[in-house]
Order: C-alpha cells, then structure tokens, then sequence
DNA sequence: TAGATTGTTAATCGATTAACAATC
DNA sequence: TAGATTGTTAATCGATTAACAATC
C-alpha cells in the first residue's frame, strides 16, 4: 500500500490549509520555505514530504499551489466518501454528530446508537439515534466498517465487542479505556487527555529554551 | 527536560487503562508480554518504554502493578494541576466543557469564551460564558497558559491572536485551519479528519493483510 | 547573469526490533 | 532445576536533517 507514516498523515493537512490560503488570494505557486516559515517547520522537511506525495516543483519558483491541494486531498484520501456508525450520544457522541469537518472531507456519520430508551427514536443534528440491538442488523446492510466508541470508559469493551460483531473493521476510541479486539480489526486512540499532556510538555520545552535564550 | 517521544506519550495510557483493569482484579504483578498481547504491541516494545519511565521489574515474574501505575501518572505529569481557558461555546466546546477526562488528570476549564451575547454570562457544564474582550485579563489574572481553539475555521487565527495577546502559551487547537503564532507558543493541532484518515488507511492495510492470509 | 528554490544524495538521529545472558 | 521474564547490548529501520549541484 501507499505510505503510511503518520507524521506525514498529520503534517499535510496543515500544508493544505496554508495552501487553500494562498490559492483564496490567487497565488499561483509556493514555496517549501513559505510553508515551513508559516508552521514552524523546517523547509527541508516540507520538501521532502511534498516529495512523497508525488509534487514536482519547479527550482527557483516553487510548487503549483493548486496542483498541490489536489495531491494532498487524493493522498488523504478525502475524494473516497466513507461512512460510520456512532456508539454513544451523549455531548461528545452529540458534538461529533454536528461535526462540520466531518462533511467536508466526505466522512458522514449514518447512525447513532444509545441505550437510553428516552433519545432513542430522536435525531440529532439529523442523524437517527437507535438502540444498539440494531447496530448488527444496520452495519451488515450498509456494509459499515467505520465505528467510534463515544461511551463512558466502564462500556467502552462491550460496545467495542458489538462492534467487532457487527463487522465494523475499524474502532475510533474516544473513551481513556483501552480496548481488546481482534486483529484484524484496527483501532484508533483518541485520547484527548495524551494530546494536552503532549501540548503541555511542549510548552515547558520552549519555557526552557526562552530562559536559556534560544527563543 | 525529560524524554519527550510522542509515540512513548501516546502508548502509555493504553498501558495504564490495562493495568488498572489488572489492579482492580487484585493483581499484584504484570508482565510485558500480557500487556502488549492486550494492546496488539510487541512485548519487546513494551518493555523498553517502561524502562524508559523508569520502573524496574523482576525477571522471571514481571512488573509491580501499582508502582507503574503510579510511574506513568507521574511520567505523564497527572499529578499537577492545569488550568485552561476555551474559546468557542458551540457543539464541540460544550463537550469538552463537559469532558469527565479532564478533571480525573487535573485539567480544568476555568471558563469558556464566545462572540454570541446571548450565551454570554451564561453557564455551560458550570462553566461561565464570557465576552471574548475578557480573556486578557482573566488569563493574566489567573496566570492561565493553556487555551483551546474550537471555534469554526474562518476565525480560528483571530482567536489565536488574541490569545497570544493574552499571555497563552501553549494552544490546543480544534480547528481544521492551521494557526500562525510566535515560535514561543506551542500548538497542538487536533485535527480529528486526520486520525481518521490514519485510521482508515490502517484498516486497508490490515485488508491487504488479510487478502494475503497474514491474519 | 544572479538569485531563488528545487531535487538528489548522503549523514544523522531516534525509535523499533532482535538476541541472549542474568535473574527470579 | 526448569520455566518465565527481565535487562542489556547490538542491529535494523525509518524519519529527519544536511550539503550541494541542477534548474528556473
């Protein structure tokens, strides 16, 4: 398959939406330089990253921004429409349901399932909230592979179990429960708090620099 | 300052969820082995990151549970107490005014910010709602360093600005735009598209696996 | 031509994986 | 003693950074 590193996956859509930037004030190229100086980053590494996605620029000028934006679009995969169920509807299950990014990027969210009886039946944000005894039964039919797991971390490995049961082949987690599946499904940890304590540390890393004066 | 490897800060918790499950069911001991057949890790893998943290097991019978349990707590800063302001009251930032993780690793919303009056001075989860004219001096007042950008995309970067102005020193930013700070403040991007692309891709590798019967 | 910027090739760095002796 | 499992040391792999010639 197509490269998978991860930092890549996570730099280019910051290089996208600099990008889309410049191509809104009808800038025709850009250069590696221009965007690592907006993100921070080393232009080398822009380069090379621009490199892997298959963008030829032109020396002395710099890459075509609008071919740019396409390659960083096909190679995220964002042209494939991808459909998910979601397992519980509580505020976050509730704010990812609302999600504009979601659309976007051609991530839709066909079904949400509670085991509250009182939501089941409702809609929100226009997405049907169903009791998670249909989640097999919808899953199969829509042929499904995308769940996120937005219940309290003590239900996390049940829903994960009706999940995996219902076929889905790969768990978003947004609960700080780590979950138990089987190996050929993938799973993806959204754990909110490692992403602060990642800012956090961070931050005390520049206080460090600044007081030895690198900044 | 101490290691600072983003994969090690992001597979630690995953270590903590399982062996709290562990200490809970009154045992007294895990070996690393159990722990990456758990999380799909390599035992070696494991292993070297609980070197890291500093915990040392015996061989032949493996680690204390409790002590590292505690270790990584301490390795991953949950003891102090850190507090944030938030800007943008709408689907996502309500939830995460509303988010229980928080406040089991010390992190707390001290107030929420949005340019809607008529939530102003309202309370959302018991959190105020303020004018976004307030965030300076509260965030002085209050030596705040953490904000969280969940506004929509178009002002995303105004929100950034004013923070900066604030004295914030470390952004954690919901937005899908890519911010534009001084190289003093940190920014961490959340960019929930990505970690779906990331979880999409692994899970067409893991189909790729399969169709070649490595599973 | 001079300046800017890419693409290529090599060097460095850090993280992961492997091998195995030491210890319970 | 035998089996399990760690800790240590070395090997591999991949990502980042550096150097510089080639091109617009």
């Amino acid at each position: 398959m197509k490269n998978l590193s991860v930092p890549l996956l996570r730099r280019l859509p910051l290089y996208h939406s600099y990008v889309e930037q410049l191509v809104r004030e009808d800038k025709e190229s850009v250069a590696s330089r221009a965007i690592g100086e907006y993100l921070n980053l080393d232009a080398i590494q822009v380069r090379k990253d621009i490199e892997q996605i298959g963008v030829v620029g032109r020396p002395g000028i710099g890459y075509d921004a609008r071919q740019l934006l396409l390659k960083i679009e096909e190679f995220m995969g964002w042209e494939n429409p991808n459909q998910m169920i979601l397992a519980g509807c509580g505020s976050l299950g509730s704010a990812l349901m609302g999600y504009a990014g979601f659309e976007l990027r051609n991530f839709e969210i066909v079904a949400g399932f509670d085991v509250r009886e009182d939501i089941q039946g409702t809609r929100i944000h226009g997405i049907n909230i169903l009791p998670l005894e249909k989640m097999k039964d919808l899953s199969k039919r829509m042929h499904i592979e995308l769940g996120i797991i937005a219940v309290p971390e003590a239900n996390a490995q049940e829903v994960a179990d009706i999940m995996v049961e219902s076929g889905i082949k790969g768990i978003w987690n947004f609960s700080t429960s780590a979950i138990n599946v089987p190996k050929e499904v993938a799973v993806q940890q959204e754990d909110l708090i490692t992403s602060l304590v990642i800012l956090q540390k961070n931050l005390m890393k520049n206080k460090e620099k600044f007081l030895k004066g690198d900044i």
